[in-house]
DNA sequence: ATTGGTCGCTGT
DNA sequence: ACAGACAGCGACCAAT
């Protein structure tokens, strides 16, 4: 149970008019979708349920099942994704799905957090949660605020700084890729990141095997896929449903990743043996992430432990660097007796709410002490932008 | 009416 | 048959 008192305790502002109103766009929307859905069910039935839907989709349209299951025939959005040339409800109901998930998680729930006193939103941070030492955030969660869809974006407009303030958001630049390039130790990665390279465009090129200028949009996008799923552990089935192309193929690419970054595999070998070991990995700063089960004779489990033991390191490396950032940061606010107030973490990002007449000496402040926070043998970016709401911020 | 599991989806 | 890390949360649904 939160308290307010004197104590700091920032929170962020909240348009609720913003909100109201996307609200109301979002039903408008959804309903007419609904409509249109039901038409071709040829009757009403509640698309929210996985079941219903399921056997409207499959029973009652006779659409290939996917594959999938638990508990009946999964409607899962790439599941959805691959029957969508098949019949026009189809692309309805991912975007009927896409709209309610905003609407019910963001635009309707986000205003009953709104707090009394303050007309503004405090998440709870906290600190001693997950696995790798990131922080979660809760009551809401403001880590998954959504960006990527247009729609989604909109939501971030009515996330405000104070009156007269602006928002300014700070984020590192492929901070997990840069931390693997480091406790790896690889020098093809850290050249790239050296020379500042779009470092999807390099991993492409050497993947394929072609020069850099060669490299084409779908090329790029493929090398992304295997950058991130390297830092999972990701393998060559996962890889080839991921990129639609064949396991054999999707090998391939993962060997001449391996090929061409040694080091990354000898990094990936080592935390599994160092978990099999003392049953912890260790991050940049030495703090020690459990691994449970590296040691089962269940290839299952184990194998999830594996990729545990790999990507604790790397993720939890990153955390350690932005909340050292953060200590510096505030001490600095402190200090220079700034006005300006750190109110989100979202993992790699940090947002502050700054007086205007403030912008340009936090904006210094903050490139300094993030990226400045440790030193690793690649630099560290920063990018940072401002607006009167998060998502100009952007 | 409340609780817990499942499914699905948002972010990094 | 399985197959990609870390989270939080909403809707549904069956059990209590």
């Amino acid at each position: 149970m939160a308290v307010l008192t004197e104590i700091e305790w920032n929170g962020i502002g909240i348009d609720c008019d913003k909100l109201s109103h996307l609200s109301q766009d979002f039903s408008a929307q959804i309903m007419a979708l609904e409509e249109k859905i039901y038409t071709f069910a040829e009757g009403e039935f509640n698309i929210n349920s996985p079941k219903q839907l399921g056997e409207v989709l499959f029973d009652r349209l006779g659409l290939p099942h996917g594959k999938k299951t638990k508990t009946g025939w999964s409607t899962a959005v790439d599941v959805l994704q691959k029957l969508a040339d098949k019949h026009e409800i189809v692309s309805l109901v991912l975007e009927y799905r896409s709209l309610a998930k905003l609407k019910g998680t963001y635009t309707d729930a986000l205003p009953r957090l709104v707090h009394p006193d303050t007309g503004r939103i405090h998440t709870s941070f906290n600190q001693a949660v997950t696995a790798t030492g990131r922080l979660s955030s809760s009551d809401p969660n403001l880590q998954n605020i959504p960006i990527r869809s247009v729609a989604g974006r909109k939501i971030r407009e009515a996330f405000v700084p104070t009156a007269g303030h602006l928002l300014l958001a700070a984020d590192y630049s492929q901070i997990e890729l840069r931390v693997m390039a480091h406790l790896a130790n690889e020098q093809a990665l850290q050249q790239s990141f050296q020379r500042e390279d779009d470092i999807h465009q390099q991993t492409a090129s050497e993947i394929f095997d072609i020069f850099p200028a060669l490299v084409t949009d779908e090329m790029r996008r493929r090398a992304k896929t295997i950058n991130f799923g390297v830092l999972y552990g990701m393998g060559a089935f996962s890889l080839g449903k991921d990129l639609n192309i064949t396991t054999k193929e999707a090998k391939k690419y993962i060997d001449r990743y391996f090929e061409r970054y040694p080091q990354v595999n000898q990094f990936i070998e080592a935390r599994k043996e160092e978990a099999r070991q003392h049953l912890y990995v260790k991050t940049l700063l030495g703090r020690h992430c459990a691994v449970a089960d590296i040691n089962s004779k269940n290839g299952q489990i184990r194998s999830y432990a594996e990729r545990n033991a790999v990507n604790y390191p790397v993720q939890g490396s990153a955390a350690d660097i932005i909340k050292v950032a953060m200590i510096a940061v505030h001490k600095r606010l402190t200090a220079e007796g700034l006005h300006s107030k750190m109110v989100l973490q979202v993992h790699d990002e940090l947002v502050f709410d700054v007086p205007e007449a403030e912008l340009q000496q936090l904006q210094n402040l903050v490139q300094e002490e993030m990226e400045s926070a440790v030193t690793l043998r690649v630099p560290i970016n920063v990018s940072i932008g401002y607006g009167k709401n998060w998502r100009e911020a952007h």
